[in-house]
DNA sequence: ATTTATTATAGGTCTGACCTATATCACTTT
DNA sequence: AAAGTGATATAGGTCAGACCTATAATAAAT
């Protein structure tokens, strides 16, 4: 017959805790880098037993909000990521082949040009900043791949947040950390540099609101990675 | 002095009896829909103690690898669900104001038009069958509003299966989670009901291949949406 | 036949003990 | 002075065993 009511959630203490503690971590709260009080402490001032604690600490760990070390000067510092368990489902589905990186691509080339077409639209003089800071950075350390390599990430990231919506940021900034792994784990200065120059244009076409200019940079972004890909992946030994 | 060895990465127990039995999970030694032995009968089986098993299945429960029931015929079941660290995520952001039913609905819009058309694209007979059966099921419980919500959030989840690509899957489902959760938590029979009709008309302009009709038909259950939200909305109090 | 106690099950929580890795400091040794 | 050695305190890691509580199934009562 007709219901009045949905059956409402019960929740452990571990789980009340865990999202008790995860709030104020994104309230910020508690400071990224900052440290909790002591199992034995946390157990006291919440008046649950030490095990409760402890089980809404895993919790915690695996969304990759806490870090933790032993002995002294140790203890559970925070250190959050609020993209981390997108990459971690991500990852574990990458390394079971339920997706592949051609699912991954599939994902950007749908959403990213709405990113670039937000971006181009919110464009804000500190989000210009930041871009030309990064750029700088990168040209100071133009012989390093590792270094470059980062950089050019940063970029799509820094895109995605200037998209004003969160969704997308962590979305993106989780799918490009997952390619990164699966795809991109090896080193290409050259290529590292070539990308940059056309994330140079790209900055510059979003900065200066052309949309289409932008978009079409970034289709070229994308063509110029996919070759590469190929490329590396056909040259690897199966 | 050349190093001989270097430092191993030490893990709790409850860490690596959680990537044990998500590997088994994964290979799928343990079957979705199974039970696993009782959280005594594990610890007395891997030699640990039971505070040890219950954090590893805290762990396993925030990746959505298993779910837990008390009492007899209870126990700890296998549900390999992807999403749910991500609608863990989104939920908490949502709860501290750092994302708006807006920016859901942003996504929303931005990617399930690629879905709908991949899944008239890639429409199989067994997604046909499958959205068939959901229909019929809607229908024997058309005076349940409770029912029909779930199976009508259920029809985007088949929807987003039937785009063939994981990720997309994924993202939808914790959207649609997350949507329902924060925004749709109440009822309203014939608002439902409404919905569901509207699913139907989409769902036979997708299994007959007609993009352009299903994407209009999907704006048409946006917008349907969107009213009936801002209207429910502007009638809470503040 | 339906409602209401009863009971067994399996997870949930608590207590308090002991183990173990590690940063620090004091003390040698070279 | 530098480097190694050892003691110590800290804070997480593990354990054992007890008791609490929700729930499905069963039996008893209506």
């Amino acid at each position: 017959m007709k219901k009045m009511f949905e059956p409402f959630k019960k929740k452990r203490y571990s789980e009340q805790i865990a999202s008790l503690i995860q709030k104020k971590i994104i309230k910020e709260d508690i400071l990224v880098g900052s440290r909790l009080p002591t199992e034995r402490q946390l157990a006291e001032d919440l008046n649950v037993s030490r095990a409760v604690v402890r089980e809404a600490l895993r919790i915690l760990d695996s969304l990759g909000h806490i870090q933790i070390k032993k002995g002294p000067k140790g203890g559970i510092f925070v250190s959050n990521v609020y993209h981390k368990p997108i990459s971690v489902s991500l990852k574990t589905m990458a390394d079971n082949g339920q997706i592949t990186v051609d699912d991954i691509w599939d994902v950007r080339l749908n959403f990213e040009p709405y990113i670039i077409m937000k971006a181009a639209k919110n464009a804000k003089k500190e989000d210009i900043i930041k871009l030309n800071s990064l750029f700088k950075d990168a040209e100071m350390h133009f012989d390093d791949p590792v270094y470059l390599k980062n950089k050019n990430i940063e970029f799509h990231v820094i895109l995605a947040n200037m998209s004003g919506n969160p969704i997308l940021s962590i979305f993106t900034k989780a799918l490009l950390e997952i390619l990164a792994e699966v795809a991109f784990n090896f080193l290409d200065l050259t290529f590292e540099q070539n990308l940059f120059n056309i994330h140079k244009e790209l900055a510059e076409a979003i900065t200066k609101r052309k949309t289409k200019e932008a978009k079409r940079l970034f289709y070229k972004d994308m063509d110029f990675l996919k070759n590469h890909l190929q490329k590396s992946l056909s040259t690897k030994k199966k």
